[in-house]
RNA sequence: GCCCAUGUAGCUCAGUGGUAGAGCACUCCCUUGGUAAGGGAGAGGUCACGCGUUCAAUCCGCGUCAUGGGCACCA
C-alpha cells in the first residue's frame, strides 16, 4: 500500500505497486503526456518504474532542468538508432549530455559526410514520429558483455567489462536497438521532436590521443522550437562578436600565413593594448611590484639547469649563433630569478615583487592555435614574489583580491576559480604540499568566492589556482593564475640571509592577472563587442566637419582635445555627414563629434553618442569634462 | 599532433575543365550635402603553394602550408 506524497504536500495512496506512469496519470491526463522521468525519493527514475513502497515523488517534465538533460540524453540514443539503422557496422561508445546538447562517438570506416549528417537527422525524425516506446532492462555484467560482442559492439562490451564488480547494469532500448545507459530516459521516440545535428568531429577513444579516432557528432535538442531557435539565434550574435571577426573589422590586428601563431599589431589594436598595459603597469607600482625586463633568449644550459629542457623542450623555439645554442624564453621566471641572485638578499627584503610585461614564445600544437586566444607569441603581465613559506597565505589573499579588482575595472565579473593540487609525480615535503594548498584555498575563502578543485592536476613543482574567463560563446580561457613553486629557485641557487645568519632558499610564486595580452584582450574584444568603454577605446572620438568651411575648425577642435590627452581623430573627408557617421557607428566609436557653420560660429561641438544619442551643442570645455567624468565613472585609476 | 571542412581582389562572398565576377573599400571627377551608405568613371587577382592528369587546370587527383570546428595538448 504505498503513499506517495507529492510535491505540493498532498498524498496518495495506492493499492498496491505502482508505476510513475499510472502516478502521473492519476493526477491528470495532461501530467501523464507531459511526464518523462520521475524523481522518486531524490533519484530520478523512468515512468515505467514501479513505485513499491511509501515515497516522495514529483514527476519531471520538459519544464524541469532534468526533464531537458533527459531529452537530451534520449536525443543521444535516437542518434545512435539513427545511425545503427543507416550504417549498420558503425559501433556505438558512449553519448553524453553537454552544454546546449548532447554528442554520441562512433567507430566507423569512414568520417561521416554532411550528407550523411542530414540523412541521419531525417532519420531521427522519423523515429522520433514512429514514436517508439523506451525500453528497460537489467543483465549481469558479464552477460552484457558476452551480449554485446555477439552484436559486434566491442566498444560497448570494453566499456561494461571495466564497470568494476558483478554488478548488474541496465539496457536501454527502443524498436531493436539497445544500449547499455544508466538512464533515465524518456517513456518513448515521440517525446523528442526538437533537435539539430550541429557538426563532425574527430574525438580519441578513451581520450587519449594513443587509441584510435571516433567520429564524433555533435547536436543540440530542446523541448520547445521556440528555445532551439532563440539557441541558434544565439550562436549567429556570438558569430558577430568573434574577436577574430572583428579584429578584421575594427582593424586591430592580423594574423598571417608567414607567422602562425604570431600577432601583427594594427594602430589601433596597439592602442587598446597600451591602453591595458598602462593600467597593469599602475597595478604594478600600486601593489609593491618593481618592474623589470629580461632578455628574450638564453643560453640552452639555463634551460637545462631549469628542467625547461627536460620538461618543456618540445614547446620551445631554438637559435644558435658562433657555437652557442639559445632557447628563446617560454617563460618569464628564469630571468627574474637572475635578477634576484645578483646580490645578496636579505629576509628583510622578503617578499621581493618582480613584474615584467614578458614577452614569451612557446611551439603550441599547431591545432591548439585559436585567434588571439592561443597563439605562439604572447606577453604576460608576468610578476614573480620571492617570499617565505610563511607570506604565501598573505601574498595570495592580497593577490586574489588584486585580481578581482583588476577584472572588475575592465567589465569582468563571471570569473571561474579552480584549485590545482598535488599530482603523484612531485617534489617537495608532504608538509609543503599542505601548507601551499591550504594558503591557496584559504586566500580563495577570504575572497569569499566558489571554487572547484581539481585534485592531481597541479605542477609538479607546486599547487596553483587558475583564474577563468568566458569568451563570446561561453568557452572557458583561463588568464589569471597563482602558482607556488618549491623548485625553480632552489635549481637556479636562490637565496636569502636569514635571521639567524643562515642561508634560505626563498619559495617563488608565479602569478599573471591578465596572463597571456593577446588572450585577455581577445577576451575584451568578445565581451564588449568591439564597443568598448572609454578608457579603453582605440579611437575615443572623431571631429567631423559638414563642408570645408569648417575645416579648420574641426583640426583645431581635434587638436586642443588631443593636446588634452585624449584619442581623438578628425574626418574632413568630402562626404555627407551622415556617411560619415554611419562609417564611424561601424567602427563603434564612442563619441563622434559634428562641427558645421553653427558651432564654428558658436565656437562648440554638436555630440552623438556610439548609442545615437544626440547630446546637442555644447562648448569643449564641458564635452572634455563629460569625458572626464565618464572616466572616473569607469572607477580606473587614471 | 589527430579527424573533418575551408582557402578566389584590402574585406565579405559568387563562379567556371578554355587563364575570373559582385558589393563594400581604394583612386579620380562631379557634388559642399546637418546625424547610419549622393552620383559617375577607373584601378586592382600567380584563384594559398607545389607536383600530377589533360590539347588546356582556379576547377580533377596527390602533397604541403594556413585557417575554421572538434579531439589531444596547455610543465
Amino acid at each position: 500500500m504505498p503513499n506517495i506524497r507529492l510535491p505540493d504536500g498532498s498524498s496518495k495512496s495506492f493499492p498496491g505497486p505502482v508505476t510513475v506512469a499510472e502516478i502521473a496519470s492519476s493526477i491528470g491526463a495532461g501530467l501523464a503526456r507531459a511526464a518523462l522521468a520521475a524523481k522518486v525519493d531524490g533519484k530520478l527514475v523512468d515512468t515505467s518504474y514501479r513505485v513499491e513502497r511509501d515515497a516522495t515523488i514529483s514527476i519531471v517534465t520538459e519544464r524541469d532542468p532534468e526533464g531537458l538533460e533527459i531529452i537530451r540524453h534520449s536525443t543521444a540514443h535516437l542518434l545512435a538508432q539513427a545511425v545503427k539503422e543507416l550504417f549498420p557496422e558503425a559501433q556505438v561508445t558512449i553519448g553524453p549530455v553537454i552544454d546546449n546538447g548532447f554528442y554520441y562517438d562512433f567507430s566507423y570506416k569512414r568520417p561521416f559526410t554532411p550528407e550523411d549528417l542530414a540523412a541521419i537527422e531525417k532519420r531521427m525524425a522519423e523515429i522520433s514520429k514512429q514514436d517508439l516506446p523506451v525500453h528497460r532492462r537489467e543483465m549481469a555484467r558479464d552477460e552484457a558483455v558476452a551480449y554485446f560482442k555477439s552484436l559486434g559492439e566491442n566498444y560497448k562490451a570494453e566499456i561494461i567489462a571495466s564497470i568494476p564488480g558483478k554488478e548488474t547494469i541496465s539496457l536501454y532500448g527502443q524498436g531493436n536497438w539497445i544500449d547499455l545507459c544508466r538512464g533515465p530516459h524518456v517513456p518513448s521516440t515521440g517525446k523528442l521532436k526538437t533537435f539539430k545535428l550541429m557538426r563532425v568531429a574527430g574525438a580519441y577513444w578513451r581520450g587519449d590521443s594513443k587509441n584510435e579516432m571516433l567520429q564524433r557528432i555533435y547536436g543540440t535538442a530542446w523541448a520547445k522550437k521556440e528555445d532551439q531557435d532563440a539557441y541558434l539565434k544565439m550562436l549567429e550574435e556570438a558569430e558577430k562578436r568573434d574577436h577574430r571577426r572583428l579584429g578584421t573589422q575594427l582593424d586591430l590586428y592580423h594574423m598571417q600565413e608567414e607567422a602562425p601563431g604570431l600577432v601583427f599589431w594594427h594602430p589601433k589594436g596597439w592602442t587598446l593594448w597600451q591602453a591595458v598595459e598602462q593600467y597593469m603597469r599602475r597595478v604594478y607600482r600600486d601593489n609593491g611590484y618593481h618592474e623589470v625586463r629580461g632578455p628574450q633568449i638564453l643560453d640552452v644550459e639555463l634551460w637545462k639547469r631549469t628542467g625547461h629542457w627536460d620538461n618543456f623542450r618540445e614547446n620551445m623555439f631554438f637559435t644558435a649563433s658562433e657555437n652557442r645554442d639559445y632557447a628563446v624564453k617560454p617563460m618569464n621566471c628564469p630571468g627574474h630569478i637572475l635578477i634576484y641572485n645578483k646580490g645578496v638578499r636579505s629576509y628583510r627584503e622578503l617578499p621581493l615583487r618582480y613584474g615584467e610585461f614578458g614577452s614569451c614564445h612557446r611551439n603550441e600544437p599547431s591545432g591548439a592555435l585559436h585567434g588571439l586566444m592561443r597563439v605562439r607569441g604572447f606577453v604576460q603581465d608576468d610578476g614573480h614574489i620571492f617570499c617565505t613559506e610563511e607570506q604565501i597565505l598573505g601574498e595570495c589573499v592580497a593577490y586574489t583580491a588584486l585580481l578581482q579588482k583588476v577584472y572588475r575595472d575592465f567589465g569582468f565579473t563571471d570569473i571561474i576559480y579552480k584549485v590545482a593540487t598535488r599530482p603523484a609525480k612531485r617534489i617537495g615535503s608532504d608538509e609543503s604540499w599542505d601548507r601551499a594548498e591550504h594558503a591557496l584555498k584559504t586566500s580563495l575563502e577570504k575572497s569569499g568566492v566558489q571554487f572547484s578543485v581539481s585534485p592531481g592536476e597541479g605542477a609538479f613543482y607546486g599547487p596553483k589556482i587558475e583564474y577563468s574567463l568566458k569568451d563570446g560563446i561561453g568557452r572557458v580561457w583561463q588568464c589569471g593564475t597563482m602558482q607556488v613553486d618549491f623548485a625553480m629557485p632552489a635549481r637556479l641557487g636562490a637565496e636569502y640571509v636569514a635571521e639567524d645568519n643562515t642561508r634560505r632558499t626563498p619559495v617563488m610564486l608565479h602569478r599573471a592577472i591578465v596572463g597571456s595580452f593577446e588572450r585577455f584582450i581577445g577576451i575584451l574584444i568578445e565581451h564588449y563587442a568591439g564597443a568598448f568603454p572609454l578608457w579603453l577605446a582605440p579611437h575615443q572620438l572623431v571631429v567631423m566637419n559638414i563642408t570645408e568651411r569648417q575645416a579648420e575648425y574641426a583640426l583645431s577642435v581635434k587638436n586642443k582635445l588631443v593636446n588634452q590627452g585624449f584619442r581623438a581623430i578628425l574626418d574632413l573627408r568630402n562626404e555627407k555627414i551622415s556617411y560619415k557617421i554611419r562609417e564611424h557607428s561601424l567602427q563603434k566609436l564612442p563619441y563622434q563629434l559634428v562641427v558645421g557653420d553653427k558651432e564654428m560660429q558658436a565656437a562648440t561641438v554638436a555630440v552623438r553618442t556610439r548609442s545615437g544619442e544626440d547630446l546637442g551643442a555644447m562648448s569643449l570645455d564641458a564635452f572634455t569634462a563629460r569625458l572626464g567624468s565618464e572616466m572616473r565613472a569607469e572607477a580606473k585609476a587614471q
